[in-house]
DNA sequence: CCTTGTGAATATGTTCACAGCA
DNA sequence: TGCTGTGAACATATTCACAAGG
């Protein structure tokens, strides 16, 4: 198994998909999985996560399958989730707040270091232990714990402005729940969630 | 222009994201774009938005573009998005009352008309004017109300369970937050949202 | 000119089906 | 036998490039 082209970004983004099915069967005890259980846990097709798996190397026996444990290891490899990521979340609304108090980050080896906003009357409340900072402190505090990840929750007119600051300051990563496109450098990630917009995709198929 | 094949679901779904920079570019008071405009706002070609839209009608003019109000109009139109949707909430934890509390989804004519939870703690509590409910009130409301869609905010391990009491009560798509598969029935859509996993799918391509 | 709508060409993604090995 | 890994076949999605209309 060799091939020069890099893996297609939609494999990477299922990736942690598997890897979640992984951690479930772990849980259960179970050792050995296949392309088949997992896949009928997730809707996807065993050939597609056999593929999938396979821009990476040979994890799996013939006849056998796959060791939970070592695929589990192998995948958290490939994503370089083998060491813990600084987080910093910008705006401290309802949105912030929920991301700040969402215990799955920690879990999952993302440490919040840091919140951020412009309102004074939230400077310095704590969530989570973490204290509310002025965005004018944001620059320093990101190039000081090295952050590399952020998550914007914002409002619209804010996210482009804080996005510049972010990535001027060193983050490669945004994850952003302000309902516009960011405009970024081309090695800056961006992802997008916007509920409004998936409730907005899924009425178009629910009959009257 | 006719076709006999269903618009593809990703063109679907990027119709809301067509919707929100057509907004955009109203609230800027423009009466009129073009598909070089749309694409670069949105960075996605022009050619693309073009073939988009041709799945469903012709609704530009050569030489000139597409009138903005008249194109909102027609994808709303589409999307089903010319009345309003009761949406209910399963789950009080962080991310249940973050949902309640988002605006916006107001704005865009989905409104939350219950909330569900099992912990008797939280019953009875009010999230921006709407009284918790104890879950097993949920199928009723859910009736009563004619609610076809639902976000569900409830730990992994609740999620299937509450899914398989909403479809039972006549909802049709769920927007899950829980980081499992949900199994349902053929006509229910399903989306989720699952911060972790984009996270985790950037991870991937920052250079350490 | 400018911009749409669209076949044709290309690129990307998924599934099939099976050789090969435990 | 039971499962992986993978070329080949197929299906889907995107871009090109241009005729036609304002």
């Amino acid at each position: 198994m060799t091939q020069k082209p890099p893996p297609p970004d939609i494999v990477i983004g299922r990736l942690p998909i598997y890897l979640r099915a992984l951690d479930a069967l772990r849980q259960e005890n179970s050792e050995i999985t296949s392309s088949y259980e997992l896949g009928e846990r997730l809707g996807i097709s065993s050939a597609q996560i056999r593929k999938d798996l396979s821009h990476f190397g040979d994890f799996g026996k013939q006849g056998t399958g796959y060791h939970i444990p070592y695929l589990i290891e192998q995948i958290q490899q490939i994503l370089k989730l083998n060491h813990r990521w600084a987080v910093v979340i910008v705006g401290a609304g309802h949105v912030g707040l929920a991301l700040a108090n969402y215990r799955d980050f920690n879990q999952y080896g993302f440490d919040i270091v840091g919140i951020f906003d412009t309102d004074p009357a939230k400077i310095g409340t704590e969530i989570n232990g973490i204290a509310v900072q002025h965005e004018s402190r944001m620059v320093d505090e990101v190039q000081r714990h090295k952050v590399r990840i952020a998550m914007i929750a914002t409002p619209a007119a804010a996210a482009q402005p804080s996005a510049d600051k972010l990535v001027a300051a060193g983050v490669k990563a945004i994850l952003s729940y302000a309902p516009i496109t960011l405009n970024l450098p081309p090695d800056v990630k961006v992802q997008y969630i916007d509920p409004v917009a998936r409730l907005q995709h899924m009425t178009y198929y629910i009959q009257e």
